[in-house]
RNA sequence: GCGCCUGUAGCUCAGGGGAUAGAGCAUCGGACUUCUAAUCCGAGUGUCGCAGGUUCGAUUCCUGCCAGGCGCGCCA
């Protein structure tokens, strides 16, 4: 329990004991009592902690809600944390605290390091999240990049919670799309010796398939004396292999790596497939019609059965899906997050339905949408064509706007909202980026611990100072901000809304640069400095804990 | 037609059953002989898309509309 959850649970009990108190005095007549919320007040002239009960309780009490919260301040127990009491507003009642839970955050941050704000909600629970999942066909979008973003800092963040985490990216290298690619490949191979090698009309058009095709030549120059069908194999095989290579580096470029790279076409080497749909069959879910193998999905709420075997005796997409989440479930993970692109939320149907046609219920997996990233030049839309080839990609976003800035814009989002991103504009703001503001203060941080070691200085520990001389509105409102982690981290995982992180970071990052400005450290008399000295090197610790959360860098100088 | 997402300040976006709805950018005015001015302090702006409903209280929850984005394959 954190050190404010321990605080709030203080007052809670001290408001039970009243509002038990005031029942028992006859002041108070009401059946039960209601769950009593407890919440940190957007005004601070409201106190370090406002409580809702009196206008809760009003209506069963039949009185007015400011008279249940004066009968209940009036019963509240005297002394201990609490410096002053008050009924405001409609009924709220507010709390005034002496400062020492403030200061037992220092001593508890310093305790456990980057490990504070950590908790064990997950007891250990086994997490499956899979995320990305790009096709090996070409390059990644700016969605693959959102979703890298969001998908890796949610992994972390289930751990700082007590999960137990696995990262996968899912490879489609046995699909249709698949094939388009290895012919197109094939293709542009035989128009390096001989340019009027017809290309497939479907094909896919990009120049890295050109820029591909010349290695192979370099790799493989006897390929085109193999058979056409061997020739087309081995191209699926090594173009895919070369693709999920190149996607492999530039997500580890973005800080981004994952348990395991899930290849499709294992699936179908190993007979997954037939094995999933033997157990459907068995389970009489199972049906012809046209010459296809349909799945009854419907029985599991979607909204029409889907085809499992084509008529050409091959199979669909959705069939090796589901032989990929049996997999998963086989390997012991009591819970599936998958993190879709938008326009795949018509699919979720169709696999919750066959979760639950595998025999787990229907929350076992999870599907977060992620919703589209447009992409804008100096207000005015980009024009991306994939059949022309032409497209923004993944790459092209990282080296115009770097790692750092395009992690933390992505997160500073909620993952369901639609998301402008100005091309023009986040270069022209290099240095006006959220992200610079946060990492900043952590640079701020670290000059001054710098430049305290030069003057013979080492940080105390709080053991060492005292730190009720930390009185500073400055200081306190930097001291509730450290406190509010552990809360905030959970929230962030529970709620899966990763830019609470962000907005956490930029809110900490605030608060420290309004204390540097009006508070000095070194320059002070010695019990101040040291004291203000365990403050700052605390901050440091939280906002590199955060911003490690969020893949950004923690520079030192800047 | 059905489904998902969005609609909050000039712009980009947070927030959320309660006390005067927030931040950044942009605009304007201040602050560097003092630990990094990539910073700080101050100033203005809102029918929270519209209409009903639930509630002591709705911008927040429910319903219906309107507007925008996306999706509804024996593609992946």
């Amino acid at each position: 329990m954190s050190v404010l959850q321990r605080q709030k649970q203080e007052l809670i009990s001290a408001l039970h004991a009243a509002i038990d108190a005031a029942r028992a005095s006859g002041k108070l007549e009401v059946e039960s009592v209601p769950e009593i919320g407890l919440e940190i007040p957007r005004e601070k002239q409201h106190g370090d902690f406002a409580s809702n009960i009196a206008l809760v309780m009003a209506k069963a009490a039949r009185k007015a809600p400011r008279e249940v919260a004066q009968i209940i301040v009036e019963h509240l127990p005297q002394g201990g944390v609490i410096r002053a009491v008050e009924v405001a507003g409609p009924g709220f009642i507010n709390f005034f605290l002496s400062h020492d839970w403030l200061y037992d955050t220092l001593r508890t941050i310093e305790a456990q390091g980057e490990a504070y704000g950590n908790c064990q909600y997950g007891a250990g629970e086994k997490v499956l999240l899979e995320f990305v999942s790009a096709n090996p066909v070409g390059p990644m979008n700016v969605v693959n990049a959102r979703a890298a973003a969001v998908g890796d800092t949610l992994a972390r963040l289930f751990e700082a919670v007590g999960y137990h985490v696995a990262t996968e990216f899912y490879v489609n290298d046995a699909g249709n799309q698949a094939d388009v690619f290895a012919r197109s490949l094939e293709a542009r191979l035989q128009q390096l010796t001989n340019p009027d090698y017809p290309f497939p009309e479907d094909g896919y058009p990009g120049d890295y398939v050109r820029e591909l095709a010349q290695v192979l030549q370099a790799e493989r120059p006897d390929l085109l004396e193999l058979p056409y069908e061997e020739r087309i194999a081995f191209c699926k095989r090594w173009g895919t292999d070369k693709m999920v290579e190149m996607q492999k580096a530039d997500l580890k470029a973005y800080g981004v790596e994952f348990d395991l790279w899930f290849r499709e076409r294992d699936l179908h080497a190993r007979g997954a497939l037939e094995a999933v749909i033997d157990l459907l069959r068995q389970k009489d879910l199972l049906y012809e019609e046209d010459g296809a193998l349909w799945f009854r999905s419907t029985r599991f709420g979607d909204d029409k059965d889907r085809v499992i075997v084509k008529s050409d005796g091959t199979y669909t997409y959705v069939t090796a899906d589901i032989a990929y989440h049996h997999d998963k479930l086989q390997r012991g993970f009591a819970k599936l997050i998958d993190i879709w692109g938008p326009d795949h939320h018509g699919y979720i149907g169709r696999m919750k339905a066959a979760i639950q046609a595998l025999g787990y219920s229907e929350d076992t997996l999870e599907v977060l949408i992620l919703q589209y990233v447009a992409l804008l030049r100096d207000g005015q839309p980009v024009k991306m064509s994939k059949r022309a080839g032409e497209f923004i990609t993944m790459q092209d976003l990282l080296d115009e706007v770097g790692k750092d800035a395009a992690r933390f814009f992505f997160l500073n989002r909620s993952p369901e909202s639609h998301l402008d991103f100005d091309l023009g504009l986040a270069v022209q703001q290099t240095n006006e980026n959220p992200v610079f503001y946060v990492q900043y203060a952590h640079a701020r941080i670290c000059s001054v611990l710098r430049q305290a070691k030069e003057q013979g200085l080492v940080v105390p520990t709080c053991g060492q100072v005292d730190l009720s001389l930390l009185q500073h509105e400055a200081e306190l409102n930097l001291l509730k901000q450290l406190a509010a982690l552990p809360e905030e981290l959970l929230q962030a995982a529970l709620l899966r809304e990763p830019h609470r992180l962000t907005r956490y970071a930029l809110d900490l990052a605030g608060l420290f640069h309004t204390f540097y400005t009006f508070c000095h450290i070194l320059g002070e008399e010695a019990a101040l400095r040291d004291a203000r000295l365990v403050l700052v090197s605390n901050v440091r610790v939280v906002l590199r804990k955060v911003l490690g959360l969020l893949g950004v860098d923690a520079p030192e100088q800047m």
